[in-house]
DNA sequence: TTATAATATTAGGTGTGCCAAACAATACCA
DNA sequence: TGGTATTGTTTGGCACACCTAATATTATAA
């Protein structure tokens, strides 16, 4: 059903603030792993050494710790899902950023690749749009809550169509990377 | 987070099959459940004292199961959830029915009640196209990856429009309850 | 270089969720 | 009514994912 990496969900999270912690960062520290996920150091050293144990990390004790080819692979992939399920969820339901990045957090363990390939088809859509997604159906939907200013809100579409149109047969959607 | 009805994913999913199981036959039996949730006999004992201890299942040893009303209350909202998801990733993502089921089930234990919001807003903006919410997005998406009546597409689209403008500022979305 | 502070690990324990094997209760048929 | 089949439960174990308290290591400052 979903990746099936052989990780659990718990483990893809360690994976993807390693990732990111090296992102700004040059070495990674089990504290600040501790601190990002909000556990305490025990529960990194276990974590760190199932994460060897499969393949993903580099580590021993007291030593520095690094993710291998594979695990940066990893890690990147469940980057790659946050960011899109983020994007998507802010852009085309309108949830605010931050309650978005925590409901990314739990689903992106979750799709199966096939439903992330239709999330990216679908925000390659609205990418299409000459607001260049900011708004579209998010400026709908506010319309639909709050009756602002609905005609905007068609024009912007009918924008978005005459554009679909002059583009025809329409590009390959944006983001496709199976890895 | 999620809903903290006090419950796991694991205990939801328990209810949500108890649930379904009481809609179409009269009793409950453990082993139509760790049928329908592919675990075995032990497991749902096990998970029916924890959702008895939670005030949610009346369980006694051989004796009859039964949702507490709290406990049917729960279960609704679980199944709710489902429904709503189900809905959006084949209405809006063009998500097969089968591929829809599998990924509602996950996400029904991990979108706030905020972001489910969203969802059913979003459904109730799908809703008032003319075509019922059978195509709309779902087929510029089809017509996006496959080329194939970008035209109809553009229709349909326009009728949803005219629609949107004739009814002015719109009306409630259709589902918002809050059980 | 040695004491102390910061960091990391081990040891031991909890809760949840699952399993197989053994046992108990109930249902049903002769 | 008795006996077998079905169903359900207990027992005992494993795997994760966490925790606190105690201990070990490394880094730093005197």
């Amino acid at each position: 059903m979903t990746q099936d990496n052989g990780l659990t969900e718990s483990q893809e999270d360690y994976l993807e603030v390693i990732l990111a912690i090296l992102e700004d960062k040059q070495a990674v520290r089990a504290k600040d792993i501790a601190k990002r996920l909000g556990v305490t150091g025990p529960s990194v050293t276990g974590a760190l050494r199932m994460l060897s144990a499969k393949g993903v990390v580099n580590y021993a004790p007291y030593d520095v710790i690094t993710l291998t080819k594979k695990g940066r692979k990893a890690a990147q992939e469940v980057a790659r899902r946050h960011r899109v399920l983020k994007d998507f969820l802010t852009r085309v339901l309108g949830v605010s950023a931050s309650e978005a990045d925590v409901a990314a957090c739990r689903m992106e363990h979750v799709l199966s690749p096939s439903v992330m390939r239709k999330v990216v088809d679908f925000l390659g859509l609205v990418d299409m749009c000459p607001d260049g997604g900011n708004d579209w159906i998010c400026s709908v939907l506010r319309t639909f809550e709050e009756v602002e200013d609905p005609e905007g809100c068609r024009k912007c579409i009918e924008r978005c169509l005459e554009q679909h149109r002059v583009r025809g047969s329409g590009p390959e959607p944006p983001e496709r990377s199976s890895g």
